[in-house]
DNA sequence: ATCAAAAATATGTACAAACATAAAAATATA
DNA sequence: TATATTTTTATGTTTGTACATATTTTTGAT
């Protein structure tokens, strides 16, 4: 880990301090409402201006991770609202997690033209083509979850790469892109025929509807994904603390 | 409502363009991604330097009610009604966030002998009766959730509280216990003959099912709740960082 | 007419400087 | 000793300035 700022790289000086501080703050001695430096001398250390690291500590506090006093300075907040298990696992790693074999049922590239939605979050024209992941996971027995994903061109995915492999591992590896930030919204459905078809169940049938946001190193969007899970099949678990 | 700002004024200017902002967007002819001015000229407009602008337009950026666009400028967001604070937000409270009139279809309070399951969460004995309570909630056109709490009997509730105002604060104020770590455990169902007849829908229809396990100040259980939330009327987000 | 280069225009980044203000700590006063 | 008062120290506010950068629009060359 570097505890300083490259002046040189491209990356902006203020999202190299947040990274930065975030990854101080993780640190044992920084846990639990311990104070930070003072922004005075903690520019001077980082070699940046107040103004800049300013921005960066704003950032942070706005996500509650940091709180500023008058006088007493900024301290650590107390962790909240950690969504844990499930959030930064993928299936597969999940699945492997708990001894779990995976299989695969399908497994379908496609390249489509994004609806106006998509091309929204994506922040791109409908016009050009976009690859599409389809995939029907289980275990040995049963399929029970049924995945659609959209990923930015940004990322220059080619269609050949081995998405038996956990897609994230892959995406960091070799194409460089991390997983950073991810939006979920949950929320129960009726399986359409299609799904129906695809977990073998009534057509009616209660399934768990997630749609996952997830976002890069620089919070730029990276994926689109849709996950119909067989109900019962599935659990969501939320853990969080208050932080007043 | 004032389009200018008080440089006299004891609050702060960023804090005041950021409130003028606020009404700014609500008007309509800026409603559904209408650009706003630019910010040099807004800046001369309200007679602040760009610095203190950005400053405010910046906290609407992140509240994603902004999206700003090089070249392009800075646009009104769709509104998302993204409930991030979801977590820590009451039923009541969330309703009433988004102004929504909450309408209390039953309230019914039991005592009942707790299964082994409850009993064991809570740890106490299955002989001695615990408080139940049933909620059907929704809002002034259908009841969209219901709810089953049951409640510690260390609290010492008698079954004769006010239900109807939000429940945790009436249990903060009236009996000094306050919630302070929650887990959930969200999953699709298909609706019961029992909960199809309060929700008004199909026996076998989704429904969004949440267990939730509150725990106390000194993390001791202190409330077991069942929600069932009619599909498609509730969505449970969540937003979580890598920390890894 | 088509395609490439240049100009224009918005936000993005970064610094320096100054003064305001809240709250704790130190000091002075009764 | 107890209570005001002052000082100190951190964040809070605000401005001015300069250049970078992504995109569109305009202009220019083939």
């Amino acid at each position: 880990m570097k505890l300083s700022i490259d002046h040189k790289s491209a990356v902006p000086l203020h999202i190299q301090a947040e990274t930065l501080l975030r990854e101080m703050i993780k640190e044992p001695e920084y846990q639990a409402g311990k104070l930070l430096p003072n922004e005075v001398d903690l520019a001077k250390i980082l070699a940046i201006s107040r103004t800049t690291l300013r921005q960066a500590i704003n950032k942070l506090v706005y996500e509650e991770l940091l709180v500023r006093k008058k006088r007493l300075g900024t301290k650590v907040a107390q962790s909240k609202m950690s969504s844990k298990s499930m959030n930064w696992l993928s299936f597969t790693q999940e699945m492997q997690a708990r001894g779990i074999p995976i299989k695969n049922y399908e497994l379908h590239v496609s390249w489509v033209y994004p609806d106006d939605y998509i091309a929204n979050f994506f922040d791109i024209k409908t016009e050009k083509k976009i690859m599409k992941l389809e995939r029907l996971r289980g275990n040995a027995d049963e399929a029970f979850v049924y995945f659609v994903s959209y990923f930015h061109p940004r990322i220059g995915l080619t269609g050949d790469e081995d998405f038996k492999k956990p897609l994230y591992e892959m995406l960091e590896n070799e194409h460089s892109v991390v997983a950073n930030l991810s939006k979920e919204e949950i929320s129960a459905r009726a399986a359409d025929k299609l799904i129906a078809g695809k977990l073998e169940i009534d057509p009616g049938s209660p399934v768990l509807f997630r749609k996952r946001f997830v976002f890069d190193q620089g919070d730029r969007p990276m994926e689109y994904n849709l996950g119909y899970y067989k109900a019962e099949s599935f659990i969501y678990t939320v853990e969080s603390r208050r932080n007043s």
